[in-house]
DNA sequence: ACACTAATACTAACGAATTAGTATGTCCGT
DNA sequence: ACGGACATACTAATTCGTTAGTATTAGTGT
């Protein structure tokens, strides 16, 4: 039975999406060097994903002209969509529903550095008057 | 055998983390009252995850004077603490490590309010030089 | 054409999360 | 002290995520 639509990228499903927004599509040896950096992983084990997230729609095949070795992987959602499903989901979950309160949790919590202030500042300050 | 250290509260365990987190250590029943106003959910079943939980060490259990009915259940994680590890996993899951990149996010993302905007940048000011 | 290698399909196993039924114990009011 | 309601323990089923072995298919280089 194909998979129930898209809730949110597990885990392992973010890793590899994380691959592929970082480098474009990818083979599927180029995705398991990737991931190798970080951890150890079997071949097959990525495989398997490929095709889960495939039926999720998470991502899709990519094939080249008749004849080429094998297929790329091409992310089909992007990173910036994952994102807003996580930040809400988290916003809702801890944050009380307000993401004001995410960002000044981040801004006191982590320890930004200078750059990445002045970085948030501007954005501040282009973002202008609300586009409702 | 007991539950392995806590990773991240799941999901179901965010909820009900969520209702301690509100409103300070509550009993079996007014846990799943709250719930309730958001989705069905059988009072066993959240028994069962405050047992869970308990092990986890995610939450304690407060029994009250001798001759009292039940216990109440209080967080034992804090939601700052909660927080941290959900934001950490995500910035490097899906912003590459960058915290300010979430930030971006959000700010470019969300419809931030002009409080909201304005509560931001109250925190940029006061945030001092950096503590190395 | 043939051996080789890479990519993928098929299959299975395992643990964790979620859900809830049934059983038991205990305090409450009468 | 007894019946009932509620809290909890015990148990179990189901589903999903993750992992990887084995088998098959299809280009590649010689």
């Amino acid at each position: 039975m194909a998979r129930s639509a898209a809730k949110h990228p597990t885990d392992m499903e973010l890793e590899i999406l994380q691959v592929l927004w970082d480098s474009g599509p990818n083979s599927l040896s180029k995705i398991c060097e990737t991931l190798r950096t970080k951890r150890p992983v079997a071949t097959t084990t990525v495989s398997t994903m490929l095709k889960v997230m495939q039926e999720k729609k998470l991502i899709e095949r990519v094939d080249g002209e008749a004849g080429t070795r094998g297929s790329k992987w091409k992310a089909k959602v992007s990173r910036k969509l994952a994102a807003r499903g996580f930040v809400s989901k988290m916003i809702e979950r801890i944050f009380d529903g307000s993401a004001q309160q995410l960002v000044a949790h981040i801004i006191n919590d982590r320890e930004l550095s200078d750059a990445d202030r002045a970085a948030i500042q501007q954005l501040l300050d282009q973002t202008p008057e609300d586009k409702t």
